[in-house]
DNA sequence: TCAGCGCATGTTTTT
DNA sequence: CATGCGCTGA
């Protein structure tokens, strides 16, 4: 916090009564969120209706005018993104820290609720958390301890099968259905892992929330406390909440204190991940008293693009009912374009990119988005063509990458030496002649006590228990992480960061072979020295600095990709877009089985599902909505024929306007007629002597046959165009001297 | 210890 | 198809 921060004090949130900002810029309905009474809430915010804007603005209040201490507010959001942001808008409302205020995520305070009361909650202080990487991994020591093919019992299957149980607050014991013995297999290996966790002295995510359920489950007085110090209880994106979120929150709540659930039943895009969209509908029924507000003015798009959206959601059921509205202006119609395959689609995205940009839209106003990750690359291969810098959301973060998990992982053994993953991760890095043998019959001693892989590799040291050469390498590194642990203890923590790497021999390792990977390792470990050094945690909580920095690793592990320097064009999934606006927005990839995804298909709520990830897609956009389908697409390895997107049917047709590329031929198209009829492509097309060909065109060549033509390329006579025919192969052909024939 | 081969696999992602 | 993983061989 910089030097004008203060101390959180009530006194400080006294308003300027003169100027009332709180409403004054809030339009009816924001403003009965704002200014309601002492009561249950449920705010239905749709897209862009100012949501972030009533929490903060209904914080002020309580602050203000129903005097409520800073400090007896608990606000919970799903991301550390929003819950940052929460932050700042107070404090910039404010001009004051948040410092010490209940705002973070679910996980974030259910942690911080175990590191205050961890003997309460069972744990050791110094507990170590595991992200679904490291949790992977146990899962599979787990197979392995008890024997378990991997190849019959897929470990990502268990990993799913555990989570699930645990966001539905069940433990090993409390599962029935142990007649289908795939399941009695299950909850076996949940059982083994659990034993295995609380042996390492570690959980993971969702026992994050489970324990912290538990917690006050088992200890009603500190419960108490609780829900006497919380007297408002605010919780963003309530959709998204599971079953042991929401009955945490529930269990929170009683006669004397409130909340207020803000969410939208039309953006639940992630039931599959244990979201109950039905909580909504419970906090209404569980609840006394709710009042419910809608907030139905959108502030960011066009009246087009709103009916649009408004239309395609219209198709679900059981929902809360909202419809969304603009003062503002019109618009334009939303684009719709026919590709004949994913190439022509991302050669006539990256061109209206272009043709935007020259109408002064910045890049990084424009987004495309797409429904699977594996789209991206043809479009980022369009773009690295026509020169056109981008960025993608998602992939490896920062505390993600290898090189930065080992380090951490030394440091995490030198805090608690029983976290297996972290011993199993380093053992051997940099090499030091502890193969697998070794380490299996450090294994075996671990299992056989039923203890962690550190005093299993102490007491082979004791008892003598391994030849020579391998007790002396055992030796080297267990004396390694002591000594480490004894000299950096009272350090800071940069100075403990520096150290660790360099007397663990990491900097060596990579520095031993300066390649460009390796060079980036450096790069990235002198990255995690400044992270540390930067790192002033809020509050301690019974932990060290360096225990601290070690959870906010895992918790907060931040954007998968830095900052962007230049101004770059945004590509993502769409489920990443949720709770982002541009001023133009693409959507690739309108076909169904890709979009609805092929899987989500067949089952109702879950194309319920996929149609509200169109609208939260289509509700992205600010000014301009670009939709793009293909009718090939090669998928799997294969070239298949595409039906669009049955959503694409349900936005109504005076919204839309069908493109075509400037050269093409024009042939009818239609979304109207069922699925018998063929849309028909108003594909790209050249000029030859011959006329006209275009992508998609049957030809035939005196040599190589007959064919399909699926690309081109160039204009005039210099335009080759590839064909795929029918016996011979793909090939490009010049085609002013091809000499191709109109095929069947 | 690591490159190379063969095989299965193939939404969406945060914490 | 193309990626990622495990297993194998030197």
């Amino acid at each position: 916090m910089g030097p004008n921060s203060c101390k959180m004090a009530a006194h400080r949130f006294i308003w300027n009564s003169n100027l009332n900002p709180i409403t004054a810029s809030l339009n009816s309905k924001q403003a009965e969120a704002v200014t309601a009474p002492n009561q249950h809430m449920l705010v239905l915010a749709g897209a862009g209706s100012g949501k972030t804007r009533v929490l903060v603005h209904r914080l002020a209040w309580l602050f203000e005018h129903e005097n409520i201490s800073p400090f007896r507010v608990l606000a919970v959001t799903f991301t550390n993104k929003a819950a940052g942001a929460l932050r700042s808008r107070i404090e910039d409302l404010f001009h004051c820290s948040t410092q010490g205020m209940w705002i973070g995520t679910f996980h974030g305070i259910a942690h911080r609720l175990l590191r205050m009361h961890y003997e309460q909650a069972g744990l050791p202080q110094t507990f170590q958390i595991l992200d679904s990487d490291d949790q992977y991994r146990q899962i599979r020591r787990v197979l392995k301890s008890l024997n378990i093919d991997e190849a019959q019992w897929p470990p990502k299957e268990s990993q799913r099968f555990i989570n699930n149980q645990k966001d539905q607050g069940l433990r090993p014991g409390q599962i029935s259905g142990y007649q289908d013995p795939n399941k009695a297999m299950q909850v076996k290996i949940y059982d083994a892992y659990e034993r295995l966790c609380a042996q390492n002295q570690v959980i993971d995510f969702a026992e994050l929330l489970l324990r912290a359920y538990d917690l006050w489950h088992k200890n009603p007085a500190l419960l108490k406390e609780y829900r006497q110090r919380f007297q408002h209880i605010l919780v963003d994106e309530f959709q998204d909440t599971n079953t042991i979120q929401y009955a945490w929150l529930k269990m929170l709540v009683d006669e004397n204190n409130v909340m207020m659930a803000v969410g939208d039943d039309d953006q639940s895009i992630y039931g599959w991940r244990g979201a109950q969209i039905e909580n909504i509908h419970r906090f209404q029924h569980d609840f006394p008293n709710v009042k419910t507000v809608r907030l139905e003015q959108n502030y960011r798009s066009t009246k087009t693009i709103l009916a649009a959206a408004n239309a395609v959601i219209s198709h679900n059921t059981d929902r809360l009912g909202k419809e969304l509205w603009t003062d503002g202006e019109a618009g334009t119609p939303i684009l719709l374009y026919a590709a004949f395959n994913e190439l022509d689609e991302a050669r006539f995205i990256v061109s209206r990119i272009q043709q935007a940009i020259e109408q002064n839209y910045k890049r990084d106003e424009i987004a495309i988005l797409y429904r699977s990750n594996a789209q991206s690359r043809v479009l980022e291969e369009a773009l690295i063509h026509a020169g056109v810098p981008y960025r993608i959301y998602g992939g490896l973060r920062f505390f993600e990458r290898a090189e930065i998990k080992i380090a951490l992982a030394y440091l995490r053994l030198l805090v608690t030496p029983e976290d297996d993953p972290a011993f199993e991760r380093i053992v051997n890095v940099p090499a030091r002649g502890l193969g697998d043998k070794t380490l299996d019959s450090i294994r075996e001693l671990a299992k056989q006590n039923q203890c962690p892989l550190w005093q299993a590799s102490k007491i082979m040291l004791e008892q003598n228990l391994l030849p020579g050469r391998a007790a002396n390498a055992l030796g080297l590194f267990v004396n390694l992480i002591e000594t480490m642990a004894a000299s950096v203890k009272d350090l800071p923590l940069k100075e403990q960061f520096e150290q660790v790497l360099q007397a663990s021999g990491l900097i060596e390792l990579y520095e031993n072979d300066r390649d460009e990977k390796n060079e980036g390792r450096l790069e990235n470990l002198a990255e995690l020295v400044t992270a540390a050094s930067q790192y002033a945690p809020e509050q301690l909580d019974n932990m060290t600095p360096l225990s601290a920095f070690l959870a906010h690793a895992v918790l907060e592990s931040g954007e998968a990709q830095a900052e962007a320097y230049e101004t770059c064009v945004q590509l993502m999934t769409l489920h990443s877009s949720k709770g982002l606006e541009f001023p133009l927005v693409f959507i690739a990839g309108m076909e169904d089985e890709l979009f609805p995804a092929r899987a989500s298909m067949e089952d109702h709520k879950r194309l319920e599902e996929e149609r509200r990830l169109c609208y939260v897609g289509m509700t992205r956009a600010m000014r301009r909505l670009v939709i793009t389908y293909s009718e090939y697409r090669r998928l799997y390895g294969e070239n298949k024929m595409h039906t669009p997107s049955r959503f694409l049917r349900e936005i109504p047709k005076t919204c839309l306007e069908e493109v075509r590329m400037k050269t093409s031929i024009t042939s009818p198209v239609s979304l109207q007629s069922g699925n018998e009829r063929r849309f028909i492509s108003s594909a790209p097309g050249l000029k030859s002597d011959d006329g006209v060909w275009h992508v998609g065109q049957m030809v035939a060549h005196d040599k190589f046959g007959e064919g399909v033509i699926i690309n081109y390329e160039g204009t005039g006579p210099q335009a080759r165009v590839q064909v795929k025919f029918k016996t011979t192969g793909i090939k490009w052909l010049v085609a002013a001297y091809a000499n191709l024939k109109a095929g069947a």
